[in-house]
RNA sequence: UGUCCUGUGGUGUAAUUGGCAACACGUCUGAUUCUGGAUCAGAAGAGUCCAGGUUCGAGCCCUGGCAGGACAACCA
């Protein structure tokens, strides 16, 4: 029986954003509405760092019987491309989540931000400065010494309008004046001093073109663009948090009823072995260090998906890691956990050997094919079974033979008997090596008794083998991926470029596995557990004649593991 | 020598208005198994950064320390 519910996810678990939400709701803020979003900008491709903030925002939308809005955060050209525009929608959607026709931009907000500054400068509230960014940030002070006022900062509020109005006109050059938030140059926040709020960017914006020549400043678009589509939980990382009095600052002046959107900061996702960081993954991109953003050692949302992860792993490894202000580091291993529990319970299972021996089973007729029956997934009898060809010779992995073996090695030996998974025992008689003395074929005896793997008389074996049959098998090219990083913190060394620790060893490709014929109908992407190896998906670069599979992860190894421990 | 934030087993998270620190991953046993997988059963592992205080009782409250992080882009 398929066990239904077994792939239904979880329970969320609650965390103090939740909590805090049931408080405002219990205190009837924003007339018990619950409205967030995912604020991406469009500068790089969506990691799995942002795979928690969406499924953080989508979740609570679900939760609280609220919705969640798409909105890309492009307010600086120069950096923002439809490539990742259309990426981020589409690694939003392969995640799982929905914002129907709630897609917004900052840029949607242009004009009213303009406005809204306009009215800042009318109020007294916003001046122009004539001053270079150096000398502005000059008299910004330290975080431990206050700022000193600039000379511009009084002018009247019809010089500082003629002076804006100008700016936005294209008259002045890039860099020669910006416009500033009258606040506090004393404050001992440094983002109350003044803040700059538009610069003059005479670049060309992916959705509104040539229209404009100033463009807001973060901290000037992100609160208010809340606040106008009515967003009542902002949430955010730990870094807004000192931005937080500014974000409010800038409400107060819009606020014109009880509504009041408010920012929530929790801690960004960090993994082990993993940067984080779209500048730096940017790097990898541009230099060359990986084949691109959907490279499958990338933790990049579509390197994942690349690589074989499924989104309900992504969705319940988030879930797993909680949502907290501590600033923590996980480990990629339960990552790779999250993957193996969906995947063991969904891939179709099928045989494939990537280090390849030949076995010749001298016993065995020469011309003789036989169909087994073998069980497509052990854990979802619905899977049904199917059928795989064996035949007098085949091929076994390497590392399932050796000729002396240590004590606890249970699998093939001179004169051991082993089970070729759903065919027969075999036991080795002969192993033929070449002029160099490897080993290069095996020759077995089976038990004709034993056809579909047991023997009638009872007697077991200690080990079952994966093998594909030589005629029948399917040459594929196997990719397998290690992490990018032999470092667990890779950017957290002041001292040395995160590059330096990559690891050399991330790729390795094997160019003749072979593979059960039932893998020839496999589309891009789709997944797979190779038999006591692992989980593998067909990538894009298969051809018919020649499939490629990528390694997502392997299978847990306890003996490879007491291995390692040795 | 500023402001803000954080400090619970190896890691990540829990702990109703204060009530003998719980769960997951990992680790280690054992059972089972035609995947050395999966599954099942069990164990070890923190006394909650430190020091005081309030209280019958503090991880939760108070005071003072200590440690770590964020903030000085015309980035977000």
């Amino acid at each position: 029986m398929a066990n239904n519910t077994e792939n239904k996810e979880p329970a969320k678990k609650s965390n103090f954003i939740h909590l805090q939400i049931e408080k405002d709701l219990k205190e009837g803020k924003n007339n018990g509405r619950v409205l967030t979003r995912f604020p991406p900008e469009p500068n790089g491709y969506l990691h799995i760092g942002h795979a928690k903030s969406i499924c953080l925002n989508f979740g609570i939308a679900e939760k609280f019987g609220g919705k969640c809005n798409l909105r890309f955060d492009d307010t600086n050209p120069t950096k923002e491309e439809m490539e990742y525009v259309e990426s981020i929608e589409k690694d939003v959607r392969w995640l799982g989540f929905d914002w129907e026709d709630r897609l917004f931009y900052a840029s949607d907000y242009f004009q009213k931000l303009h406005d809204f500054a306009v009215k800042l400068i009318k109020e007294g509230k916003a001046y122009v400065d004539d001053q270079s960014s150096e000398t502005i940030s000059q008299q910004k002070g330290t975080p431990t010494r206050p700022g000193q006022e600039s000379p511009y900062r009084n002018r009247t509020s019809e010089e500082n309008l003629d002076l804006f109005q100008r700016m936005t006109a294209g008259e002045f050059d890039e860099g020669s004046r910006v416009l500033r938030a009258k606040i506090d140059m004393a404050s001992p926040n440094m983002h109350m001093r003044d803040p700059i709020i538009y610069r003059i960017l005479k670049a060309h914006h992916h959705r509104t073109g040539d229209k404009w020549c100033v463009y807001p400043m973060y901290d000037f678009a992100h609160g208010q663009s809340d606040y106008w589509e009515g967003i009542t939980h902002s949430i955010c990382t730990l870094e807004f948090e000192v931005h937080r009095p500014l974000y409010d600052w800038f409400i107060d002046q819009l606020m014109n009823s009880d509504y009041r959107p408010r920012q929530i900061e929790f801690a960004r996702l960090n993994l082990t072995y993993t940067i984080m960081s779209k500048r730096r993954l940017l790097e990898l991109v541009k230099d060359g260090h990986v084949n691109g953003w959907d490279d499958p050692r990338m933790p990049t949302i579509t390197g994942l998906r690349r690589r074989g992860y499924t989104p309900e792993s992504i969705r319940n490894f988030s879930d797993r890691i909680g949502v907290t202000k501590v600033d923590g580091m996980i480990d990629v291993s339960l990552l790779e956990y999250s993957v193996r529990e969906h995947l063991n319970k969904t891939a179709q299972r099928v045989m494939g050997v990537l280090n390849p021996l030949k076995v010749i089973i001298t016993n065995f007729p020469e011309d003789q094919d036989e169909i087994l029956e073998a069980v497509n997934n052990p854990e979802d009898e619905s899977m049904g079974k199917r059928k795989v060809p064996f035949s007098r010779e085949f091929y076994i992995e390497r590392d399932d033979f050796m000729e002396d073996p240590p004590r606890k090695f249970f699998r093939l030996a001179p004169g051991r008997e082993v089970r070729l998974r759903y065919a027969y025992f075999v036991t080795c008689t002969d192993v033929i090596k070449n002029d160099k003395g490897e080993i290069t074929e095996l020759h077995c005896t089976y038990d004709p008794e034993s056809k579909g793997g047991n023997s009638p008389d009872g007697r077991k074996v200690k080990a079952t083998l994966h093998w594909v049959s030589a005629k029948h098998a399917v040459k594929s090219e196997v990719r397998l991926y290690d992490r990018l990083f032999n470092d667990e913190d890779p950017a957290g060394h002041k001292d040395f470029d995160f590059k330096e620790f990559m690891n050399q060893d991330s790729l390795q490709v094997l160019p003749e596995c072979y593979l059960e014929p039932f893998v020839k109908d496999a589309k891009p992407l789709d997944h797979f557990q190779f038999e006591r190896l692992g989980y593998f998906n067909l990538d894009y670069d298969s051809t018919p004649e020649r499939p490629v599979f990528n390694r997502t992860v392997p299978l847990r190894d306890s003996w490879a593991k007491a291995q390692n421990n040795k």
